[in-house]
RNA sequence: GCGCUCGUAGCUCAAUGGAUAGAGCAUUUGACUACGGAUCAAAAGGUUAGGGGUUCGAGUCCCUUCGAGCGCGCCA
C-alpha cells in the first residue's frame, strides 16, 4: 500500500530555523552596512551569483550615478568601509566597470554547511511570522471526470501547500468543488432514471463523463425531462429532503472518485479539504444584503450588479459583476464573494492564493475589486491569482485524446506509471516485482508532476512522454536517479548516513566548493519559490544541485579516497541526498533509494 | 473594438535591470574495463518576433507594429 499522506515536516522545534542563511545573504548584510555608510541611506548591495566568482556585488554601479562618481571608485570606497571580512571571504576585488567579485573562504563554507546539516530543514528559515494561508486549488466538478485541465491546479497547488507548511505557515487547503447549480436538476433526474445502484456503478468505474453526457443529451432532446430537471433544481434549492439525499449520493460518489485520483497523484487533498460551492449557500443572501446596505448594488436589466472601476465590456460600457441574476438566482461571482468573507472573517487569513487558470484573471480581479470596495478584504490581506497556462499536445493545441476528447486524468496517470514500469524493468531487471511497482509509481507520477512544475507556470507547456521520462535533462527521473546513486554509495560504503553527524566537511576540490555553494542556497531557492509562487524556480535549483553533484561525483572519488577526505565527501553526498529528497518532497515527488 | 497573457538555439525550456543570454534533446568529435555507462568532456548552434524609448547597463521596464492564445452581462 501507499505511504500515508502527511507532509514531511514535523512540528516546529527548537532545532530548526536557527537563523543561518545562505552565504550570499550573509554577504549582503555585510555589504549593506558599508553601502549605507557611504551613501548615507539604505542601499541594496545587489549581491548575485556570479560566473566570475562565488558571488558578485553590483550595488556600486547604481550608487555611482547618484553620487556622480566613477563606479570603480565607489566600489573601492565600499571595500574600504567594509571592515574585516576575512572570516567569510578569501578574496574580495573590484572587477570590470565596478562589480565586486567575492570568493568565499573554504572554512566559512564548511561552517555554514555544518550548520545547515544540523537543521532538519537544511537551513531553510522559517517564515518571520507564521501566516494563515488559504490555497484554493484543484476544484473538479461533481459528476464529471477529472481531466488534464485539473492537473495543473492540483499539482501546483499541492506543491505550494507543501512549501508553505515547510516554512511554518498555517495552511488551509480548499478544494472548491463544483457541487451546486442548475446542472444538478438534470443529474438528479438522470440518477432517478438509471436507478441509484446502476448510477453508483457507473461512478465506481470512473465513467463520469458518460453519466453527464447522457443527462445532458436527454436534457436537450426531451422537453419533459427538461421540465423535470427544472423542477428538481427548485426542489434542491428549497432543501427538499429526498432531493438533497440524492444530491448527496452524487457528491459522495464523486468525492470517492476524486480521492482515488488524489491518492494516485499523491497529493495531500482529503475530504477534510472539501469546500464546495454549496458550502457557501447560507452566506449568499448575506452577501447581497451587505452589499445592498452598503450602497454597492445597482439594478441592471433586472439583475443586482456591482459596477467596478476599470472594467468595461465590448461596447466600452461599464462591465457589471452580477451578484444576483434577473431570476433571483445566484451565480459563481456571489459564491466567490462569500468565500472571501468566510476566509477573512472566520478563518482569519493573511493570504489567499487562487490556483486557477489564466482565463479567470479578469473575474478574479473583479472579485478582488468588489471585496476591497465593500471593505471586506483589508489591505493587509493578500489575494493572489496563481495563474497557469494550458497543457498542449505536440501539435501545440490543447492536449486531447485520439478521439478528440479531453484526456482523463486517471488514464494519463496509469500510462505514466506503465511507461515508467517499462523503463525500470528494462534498466533494472533484478528488482523484485513489488519494488518495481513502487519505483515505477514514484518515477511515473514524479515525471508527470515535475514536467508540470518545472516550467514557468504562466506559460503553456507541451506534454511529451519521452522528454518527461528521460533520465537526462531537467526531469524528475534525473533528480531521482542522482538521489538513488547517492544512496547506492552509502550501501556500498556500508556507512549509516546518520553516523556522519559529527563529521565536519572540508572542501578542497573546486567541484566540492561548487556543490557546497549550491547546497547552501536551498534556503534562498525555497523562499524565492514561495515569494513568486513559482515552483519551477525550485526545480531549476534542484537541477543545478544535481548537476553540481555530477561534477563532484566524476572528479572526486569518495569510497576510494583515504580518510579524512573520504568521510568529508560522504558528508557532501549525504547533504546532497537530503537536499534533493527534501526539495522533491516539497514538489510532492518521492525519491526512491534505488531505481 | 477593448483588455489580459505569451513570443529566447533546429526542438523543449531557463535567465532578481548587471560582465560573453544559459541548460537538455538532436547533430558532430572525443574519453574511460567503470565508487551505478541511466557516464563524462568538447564543438557547433542566437539580430531574445520587428522598430523606437528609458537607463551607466534591457531578453527583462515603457511605447508601437506583427504573430499566437484567451477573456469581455445573468454557465462555472
Amino acid at each position: 500500500m501507499r505511504k500515508e499522506l502527511t507532509p514531511q515536516n514535523g512540528p516546529p522545534s527548537a532545532t530548526i530555523g536557527n537563523g543561518m542563511a545562505d552565504p550570499l545573504q550573509l554577504l549582503s548584510q555585510r555589504f549593506a552596512e558599508a553601502f549605507a555608510a557611504l551613501a548615507g541611506s539604505a542601499v541594496d548591495p545587489a549581491v548575485r551569483p556570479s560566473e566570475h566568482a562565488d558571488a558578485q556585488v553590483n550595488g556600486a554601479l547604481s550608487v555611482a550615478k547618484a553620487l556622480s562618481r566613477p563606479p570603480r571608485d565607489v566600489a573601492n570606497d565600499v571595500l574600504g568601509r567594509l571592515g574585516d571580512v576575512s572570516d567569510m571571504c578569501e578574496t574580495v576585488e573590484v572587477a570590470g566597470p565596478g562589480f565586486v567579485n567575492v570568493v568565499f573562504a573554504a572554512d566559512f563554507l564548511n561552517d555554514q554547511l555544518r550548520i545547515a546539516l544540523s537543521d532538519e530543514r537544511l537551513g531553510v528559515q522559517a517564515a518571520p511570522t507564521s501566516e494563515t494561508v488559504v490555497v484554493d486549488f484543484s476544484a473538479p466538478n461533481v459528476a464529471k471526470e477529472m481531466h488534464v485541465g485539473h492537473l495543473r491546479s492540483t499539482v501546483i497547488g499541492d506543491a505550494l501547500v507543501r512549501m508553505h507548511e515547510f516554512v511554518g505557515n498555517r495552511v488551509i487547503r480548499e478544494n472548491h468543488i463544483g457541487d451546486w447549480g442548475t446542472p444538478f436538476g438534470m443529474l438528479i433526474e438522470h440518477l432517478l432514471d438509471l436507478g441509484e445502484a446502476r448510477a453508483t456503478e457507473e461512478f465506481s468505474v470512473g465513467d463520469l463523463d458518460g453519466f453527464y453526457k447522457e443527462a445532458r443529451k436527454k436534457f436537450e432532446a426531451d422537453d419533459i425531462f427538461k421540465e423535470r430537471s427544472r423542477m428538481r433544481v427548485v426542489a434542491l434549492q428549497a432543501g427538499e429532503e429526498e432531493t438533497l439525499r440524492m444530491w448527496r449520493v452524487l457528491v459522495a460518489e464523486s468525492t470517492k472518485y476524486f480521492n482515488r485520483i488524489y491518492r494516485q497523484l499523491d497529493v495531500l487533498l482529503t475530504d477534510d479539504d472539501l469546500m464546495g460551492e454549496s458550502t457557501y449557500n447560507d452566506l449568499l443572501p448575506v452577501v447581497v444584503e451587505r452589499l445592498r446596505s452598503g450602497g454597492h448594488l445597482r439594478q441592471s436589466d433586472g439583475a443586482d450588479v456591482m459596477f467596478l472601476n476599470g472594467f468595461t465590456n465590448r461596447e466600452n460600457e461599464p462591465l457589471p459583476l452580477i451578484i444576483r441574476k434577473g431570476d433571483g438566482g445566484y451565480n459563481y461571482a456571489t459564491t466567490d464573494l462569500a468565500c472571501v468573507i468566510d476566509r477573512v472573517e472566520r478563518l482569519g487569513v493573511d493570504r489567499m492564493w487562487y490556483v486557477v487558470g489564466a482565463p479567470q484573471a479578469q473575474h478574479l480581479q473583479m472579485v478582488e475589486a468588489a471585496t476591497r470596495a465593500a471593505g471586506w478584504l483589508p489591505a493587509t490581506v493578500e489575494m493572489r491569482h496563481v495563474a497557469f497556462g494550458n497543457v498542449l499536445g505536440s501539435d501545440r493545441k490543447m492536449l486531447k485524446s485520439r478521439s478528440g476528447e479531453s484526456v482523463k486524468l486517471s488514464a494519463l496517470l496509469d500510462e505514466a506509471v506503465e511507461r515508467a514500469r517499462a523503463a525500470v524493468r528494462e534498466k533494472n531487471p533484478d528488482l523484485e516485482a513489488a519494488a518495481q511497482d513502487e519505483i515505477a509509481r514514484m518515477v511515473g507520477i514524479g515525471a508527470v508532476k515535475y514536467a508540470d512544475l518545472s516550467t514557468d507556470r504562466v506559460k503553456d507547456y507541451i506534454f511529451d512522454w519521452d522528454r518527461m521520462l528521460s533520465f537526462d535533462g531537467n526531469t524528475a527521473p534525473y533528480l531521482q536517479y542522482a538521489h538513488a546513486r547517492i544512496c547506492s554509495i552509502f550501501r556500498r560504503a556500508d556507512v549509516a548516513r546518520d553516523s556522519l553527524a559529527a563529521t565536519l566537511p572540508s572542501i578542497s576540490a573546486k567541484e566540492e566548493r561548487t556543490l557546497v555553494l549550491g547546497l547552501l542556497q536551498f534556503d534562498s531557492a525555497v523562499r524565492d519559490t514561495i515569494d513568486k509562487a513559482s515552483p519551477h524556480r525550485l526545480c531549476t535549483y534542484l537541477y543545478e544541485v544535481a548537476t553540481a553533484f555530477t561534477g563532484f561525483y566524476e572528479n572526486c572519488p569518495v569510497l576510494k579516497s583515504a580518510e579524512p577526505v573520504r568521510s568529508s565527501r560522504l558528508v557532501l553526498c549525504d547533504a546532497t541526498a537530503r537536499v534533493l529528497r527534501t526539495g522533491l518532497g516539497l514538489l510532492g515527488i518521492d525519491a526512491p533509494e534505488a531505481m
